[in-house]
DNA sequence: CGAATGCTTGCATACCTATGCAAGCCGAGT
DNA sequence: ACTCGGCTTGCATAGGTATGCAAGCATTCG
């Protein structure tokens, strides 16, 4: 195991000083050409590369960016998570990663280990933060930022879709497709996501004078949603429609209702996602769903933490991306609209 | 923005030197209970942790874990991620995750920048590593472990299910199902998963004294898988079962055999996929397929990673996993023989 | 009671790099 | 020709922690 070569290593090779070797490979330093040249080829034949850590204890910037996310089996989840990725190291940042797991308890423990590691930021996926924790963040002076999450008035900066508007969308869609029962199965009570589209979804019935015909807690869970289901149906008067807070959950739903059920989307039930995963627009599904767009909403984390991390003291925002309704088969068409 | 709190500010306050309080919070040290104790309280008070870049600097071990990943579109690998995530952190390990995209053209850049970080270990998923690399990591004392893929002769260490079994099993089981024109679609042929799992296919049905009716590549893509699909279904003499190389792309042939082409499945044709993803069970597509037990290998990656992390001489070991066949409903079953 | 042993603790240093400061050099302006 | 300014470079130090070494202390054994 050969020993770790060094800037001084580098620095002797060269017959220089280790701060001229260091600045070389400091951005925007002060260094002739030719210092330049004669560094670089030092560096190149002892394969030398600056240390990170030490870079990083330093200058105080690590250029690495925690993101806590409790679980990815929601497909929604790795995909920005690929997209995150590459976004950021685009940036020159990386990704550490901790996983709360479902049961979520130990974020705290998770969010104290990533800040041993100096991250410059943090992104949590499907995750909401206890107030304790967000005032340690505060104090260590790093930004958070809360992805496909809100927490309204912790003045924490937050991306999702405009999921009222969402919501919104989607009951106007099966208003106008002539449905008379209309249903909901929420996400999980505590995500501001799904009480964000129920609201919404909500609001837009009532505004056209027909409530809520029943709801359901699914949990964001694909067993919960369908047990869910099951008990929808199981009702005297069962839904010909149903809004499911997101796709995951739908295509469980879809699952109990043709091959549990026997029932037939949309001509028995029409059926509504949310997110536009991958799998929604296969054609075993073709969901009928509103698109979360991924790329533009992870575009803006990462503008929104680059600006943070310049300008710390910036209120953070609160943004709000719309979505289309991405029309396809498991809904009944409105009269006369074609696909 | 508070200034960061050291240990130098806990010996102030706890009123001893700073390295009492630095053997406080390092696994194995020697103090009295005493002392403990009281360090323990004035951290407590001023909020402090260790600062694990200078820790890491010091000590030669970060405590990160490199984690390469190409795409995570195959839902094979967000489950593998996490659940390798989960594992490392009870181990005291985090996951540095960088991406090389699709086209991994940058795989060598993205090592460097691991390299740069120091980490402890490398974990590369679906990645092929190039010589050059493998050397750079050998020379800087870290091990790497093949997650998925395996190089050999390399001496790379590396963990995948037995696929020359399991491409056996596929075999066998359509034999036994009377079929007559058995045909293949390949993974990445740059992949030893693939490679592997069509050499135990097609030396199981050579043993049958069938050849392989029809070969073509599918490149571990939905799209190019698909388009496969039509080439051996345009055939005159289409195949009466296919053997896909792994369940993202079955699901995309049993599409295009459904949605597109109108067959039945098994009826017409026959699927059998390979790893087991969560989707193979939902009963829109029921799929037969040979699974890569997720859970076993990740155990097994993390074991073999602690093992050369304690004894860096050690010699890798490549490790493969047996995977039973979950038989379901997308392959005809061999007479007399229930689910 | 003296010496030897074992446990604690502080001192000093090392890990590797970035950066303020001052010195050196060269060219330009008057 | 002299001075001034700008660009380079080296020196020295900081950033936060772990650890070898020696000193201090208590304990135990003969």
């Amino acid at each position: 195991m050969a020993k770790k070569v060094t800037s001084l290593d580098v620095a002797r090779l060269a017959g220089v000083s280790q701060s001229a070797v260091s600045r070389v490979f400091t951005q925007g330093a002060s260094v002739s050409p030719d210092m330049s040249k004669r560094v670089r080829a030092a560096a190149e034949t002892l394969g030398y590369r600056p240390n990170a850590l030490a870079r990083g204890l330093i200058t105080g910037r690590t250029k690495i960016i925690g993101l806590v996310v409790a679980y990815l089996d929601n497909p929604f989840y790795p995909d920005a998570l690929e997209k995150l990725s590459t976004a950021l190291q685009a940036e020159g940042y990386h990704l550490l990663v901790f996983t709360t797991g479902k049961h979520g308890v130990d974020t705290d423990r998770v969010i104290s280990e990533l800040l041993d590691y100096q991250v410059d930021g943090i992104i949590t996926a499907s995750i909401t933060l206890s107030g304790e924790l967000t005032r340690r963040c505060a104090a260590a002076g790093i930004p958070v930022i809360l992805f496909n999450r809100g927490i309204p008035g912790s003045g924490l900066a937050a991306v999702t879709s405009d999921n009222r508007a969402g919501g919104r969308k989607a009951a106007e869609f099966l208003l106008a497709g002539g449905h008379a029962r209309i249903a909901h199965i929420t996400g999980f009570a505590g995500a501001s996501t799904s009480r964000d589209r129920r609201a919404g979804f909500e609001a837009a019935l009532d505004a056209a004078g027909q409530g809520l015909h029943a709801v359901e807690d699914g949990r964001y869970d694909r067993a919960t949603a369908a047990e869910a289901t099951r008990r929808l149906m199981d009702r005297p008067d069962p839904p010909d429609a149903i809004f499911v807070a997101n796709d995951h959950m739908a295509l469980a739903v879809m699952d109990v209702l043709r091959f549990d059920l026997g029932l037939k989307v949309p001509e028995d039930v029409s059926i509504l996602g949310y997110d536009d995963v991958p799998m929604a627009a296969w054609p075993a599904y073709d969901l009928t769903t509103v698109r979360q767009p991924t790329r533009r909403m992870v575009q803006a984390t990462v503008e929104e933490l680059m600006a943070l991390l310049e300008t710390p003291t910036r209120t953070a925002r609160s943004i709000e991306i719309d979505g289309p309704l991405v029309v396809r088969g498991s809904a009944r068409l409105p009269e006369g609209q074609d696909r």
